[in-house]
DNA sequence: AAAGAAACCGGCAAGAGTGCCTGTTTTGCC
DNA sequence: GGCAAAACAGGCACTCTTGCCGGTTTCTTT
């Protein structure tokens, strides 16, 4: 059930590279290389920011030719959009696995706070910071803007929809777990990015009160269900 | 005494460029175009992001030769040295006197709820846009970081400080109030970030939330500020 | 095995940006 | 009026990146 969950999800923000596993060796060589260059991608962007994303350097660091790169990721923009959907996938990805993991035999009651922490974990990875790059990016930039924000949107979608599939008991609640989870999303893209300058501790008591807001919010939706 | 709260704010943050107001006529023209090329540099920030900030186009859009840009700016981490000192003096500038504006009056209680809101428009202004730019461009640009992250902090020490100074009657409080601000900030940047994704209404709905958490540590910080 | 397709290589021209440098104009001081 | 200094103009050389293209190697198919 919880593998079939993930299956879907994982499913529905496949990158079109990845979707089909081709039986012939070359193709899958072709495969292996694109899914190289792209994580070579990944890497400059979260090193050197969206405008460190050159083609040239993403084919240096994989060894790989400009024809090789050209070959695959005709434009820049086509390497960005790869980009953008690996990137979708991997949190997408990256977060199930630990949260899945840490769920596991969890009372209802204790549910948000440890999915709000591995929310939080899932923010101070590497492919979090290259979403963060995209997402900025995205907004002063017309071309990215029209790739990203239908993943993102589609991201959302697969995540909130998934939400609601799985906890056909809190039906109820749906609005109340839909503004948790936006809640969640927005304080803890904030707390990132200000962290360099608030620092460790006052994010730690941030953090505790974005869980405390969370388990109000939940204490509420439980007494009052059905007076919504 | 609501003047001089302001006044010192705005001088502590004060940029080097417009420190001393000088007399002689060449000077006070320099100090202008100054000012125009930063100007220009911020609008090619917001509309372009920071990869955009290029020294020539900055100049072009002045109707200023390259050589001028030169002798104001040697570099162009020079150029973004002074955006970024002018970016915190008009986001400073610009939110005290909208909320200096809408608090006039105001009782104790619904302080909380004004500064939020104010806070909330002065997110949605070009200046912070610019700022957001600045911060994530400074995750991967050590130069840059090293501008900018000084000012932030100093921003930060200022904000918090005259907070501090302005509500004595609070002392026991302060902690608390350390809290929302921070609390405030990083919501309200992450919203910001997530709009294009969630949209107006959800958006709305986690700023009521975002609202409430404040509401709620105030009534119960009032409640047991003694306790602490 | 031979033709065709797909993957890969590396060079070319064009464009944009940067830092530096030499002049030219405008202003300030005596 | 004249000299020094500051503000301003624009050229030069260099680097980096992009998109494209002709050629080469490595499968795949028949």
């Amino acid at each position: 059930m919880a593998t079939t969950m993930q299956q879907r999800m994982l499913e529905a923000m496949l990158p079109a590279d990845l979707a089909a596993e081709p039986e012939r060796w070359q193709q899958r060589k072709s495969v292996r290389t694109r899914i190289r260059l792209v994580e070579a991608a990944i890497d400059c962007l979260v090193e050197e920011g969206y405008a460190g994303l050159s083609t040239q350097k993403v084919a240096e660091r994989t060894g790989a030719s400009r024809g090789a790169m050209h070959h695959h990721f005709a434009t820049r923009m086509d390497l960005a959009a790869a980009v953008v959907e690996h990137v979708f996938y991997r949190r997408m990805r990256g977060f199930l696995d630990d949260y899945l993991g840490s769920v596991a035999g969890a009372r209802d009651e204790a549910l948000f706070e440890i999915s709000t922490e591995a929310y939080w974990r899932s923010v101070q990875t590497r492919d979090y910071a290259a979403y963060v790059e995209l997402a900025v990016a995205a907004r002063s930039d017309g071309d990215l803007e029209r790739v990203f924000l239908p993943a993102a949107r589609r991201f959302d979608a697969v995540w909130i929809g998934e939400m609601i599939e799985s906890f056909p008991q809190w039906q109820a609640r749906w609005e109340t777990m839909k503004l948790v989870n936006d809640f969640v999303v927005t304080a803890h893209m904030g707390l990132l990015l200000n962290l360099p300058v608030i620092g460790e501790r006052r994010a730690a008591l941030v953090r505790r009160l974005v869980a405390r807001t969370v388990a109000m919010l939940h204490a509420e939706a439980a007494a009052g269900a059905f007076e919504v």
